[in-house]
DNA sequence: CATGAATGAGAGTTCATTCAT
DNA sequence: TATGAATGAACTCTCATTCAT
């Protein structure tokens, strides 16, 4: 996973504990991701684990410890395979069609971060609202910067910057998570979100 | 609520069973948009409706069951608000502009209906993608009408109505549902993402 | 039992309920008595009054809620036996031996008490608190009492009181509770406690 | 603490190990005292005394074997500091008054022995029996040696020594653990209650 | 001797669902 | 049709004790 921020857990004292935390950890993200978080169950992470039942508690305080633990792990992760896809383009909406291509991708590979994030708005309403404020304003910062290079319109702000993140993240729920054989690929379909984010769809 | 089209419920002889039903499904939208799915319990869905615990397996089978019948009538209401609002509109731009103003001020008024749509992507995914695949196919007829009428694009598709669709969803989420002092209000929210629809961002 | 008196028990609405949380608090009374408050289980009260586990939650709130309850059912029967043992006398120093001696039949049929009641001080110190001087007062007023009626001397108080009090759970501990064969009876040891307290030791 | 005397405890072989045992000892003294028995926890017990939870079992059996080793301890400990109180004494009734009022002051001090001794009742009813045989069975052969010297009643007995027992735990139990202000000085207490002891309250 | 991670039995509690009245 | 008591499986969490280092 993209980060080492884990929220409020037992801190291990030694390597062992180190790995079984993660252990844990990742097991958790399978079980949420399969059978969302209340029909999770501690034994079954523990048993995917392959640690005693006991053991969770010597590193996560409950259950929504180690979902929350999971959402900003997850969230972390997100944001880094943005950062990732973009870090080499220059032009503001190749800067933008990049972010789109490398989410599509990374979704593709973590078809179970959706079911995570959306779920943390009923666990911990405050890790998925800081989630998508968080990535607005990073998409907001984006727009200003394009306005700034006089690429894109100046009256771009927060309005355009949700419009933005809600195309990206339902065109990953159709294209990463929904994704059918006939489909477009992630590139036709970042390409296609390019051109109406550049020119709208206006004859 | 908008339709009284309920799934599998077993249905009333009586008036008085009627209104006993209606009395469990308006508490039970209450009772999950408050609590969530597996947080929401049926004996305070009964208490809120102010009939017997044992009464609720008159009306519906299940705890899923009363879930599932809301989920449909909450779709259902979330279409009928936007075709209301766009009853009146012919230009093929205007219509998308109309159909998100009603659909803000829908949100404004019905703010349980986010949690309960987005707890349906766990509880019952079948609602919940098809609640999605619909609006998307109506969205995505709409911009071939608008490609017939000269007015849009001819080339757009699934991806661009998807993309519209998100873009609708989270300037709900942010403006309809967490909306702070200061915000724009739905009108202008509409009128700016509709132009960033029919232009689009660049200068 | 010698009381309705429950504190903040769920209230039963029909016959049948209001005989299973009789049972149940009679069941618990044993239970508590022969394994004390933490040793004792839920399922075994339940098992013992021969009704389901989750039938326990209908009438109590939590294991501490029906210790409560037990504590102020036994400490009411307490108070009654000593005010039925004395109901008939009128000298001063009868009633103080008639009291003691009612005091150790019952706690000879009721053995369970002495655990309860200790027990409170760990489960429920102000239950346990209040137990104790609400006999003290009690015990106060008879002997004010006794003055007035020129018996006994004027200057007893509080002292006095809880000197009583002390002396009477004590014997009721080793003749009622820790009885031997060969002890004296509970009404020789009331005579000598009567004794004692009318003339003290001195030769 | 009063007493080396330690029940069936691992001997330390090393200077170190005795400083270890003892530092485990005081914590569980206030830890028994502040929570009970059952509230208490080893982890917490080794938190206090500063050293590794593994460490415990090197030192003790078990947690009801460290209880057992305390409940001896603090027996002894008011023992000793009757046996210190009365020990200028020479008049049987001074001797009583004295030792009275030492326990009073010890028990001042030592608030949490209430709690302990009681809680043997549950965790090790031997102890508990033995702590107050033991006691009861010194106090009588005091009052023999009074008989003895002329000075009380030749009839006195196990009854009257039990008696005088519960006198005594139950005015600590009111003036030191739950004293409060205005209440009077052990010293009054002792008096009252010696005064009370050998004269009775006959008028 | 000291450490702290690992273990797992066992507890209290919840609540969807059933059923007798 | 309405009622509310009864059921019991399932869950989270605790902690005394063991053990590898």
């Amino acid at each position: 996973m993209a980060s080492d921020t884990i929220e409020n857990p037992k801190v291990p004292r030694t390597e062992r504990g180190r790995k079984t935390q993660r252990k844990l950890l990742d097991a958790a993200a399978i079980e949420f991701g399969e059978r969302g978080f209340h029909e999770a169950s501690i034994s079954s992470i523990t048993r995917r684990a392959g640690v005693a039942l006991g053991s969770f508690y010597t590193y996560f305080d409950s259950k929504d410890a180690i979902f929350r633990a999971l959402v900003l792990d997850m969230s972390d992760a997100v944001k880094s395979a943005a950062r990732d896809a973009i870090a080499d383009e220059t032009d503001p909406l190749a800067i933008e069609r990049a972010a789109l291509g490398g989410f599509l991708r990374f979704a593709s590979e973590h078809k179970e971060i959706y079911r995570i994030i959306d779920e943390a708005e009923f666990v911990d309403p405050d890790s998925y609202r800081a989630h998508y404020e968080t990535i607005g304003e990073r998409i907001a910062q984006r727009l200003r910067d394009g306005a700034q290079a006089g690429v894109m319109r100046p009256d771009l702000g927060e309005v355009e910057a949700w419009a933005l993140m809600g195309m990206n993240v339902f065109l990953g729920l159709r294209y990463a998570i929904w994704n059918r054989s006939g489909d477009p690929t992630p590139e036709d379909v970042a390409k296609a979100a390019n051109t109406l984010l550049a020119k709208g769809i206006e004859a």
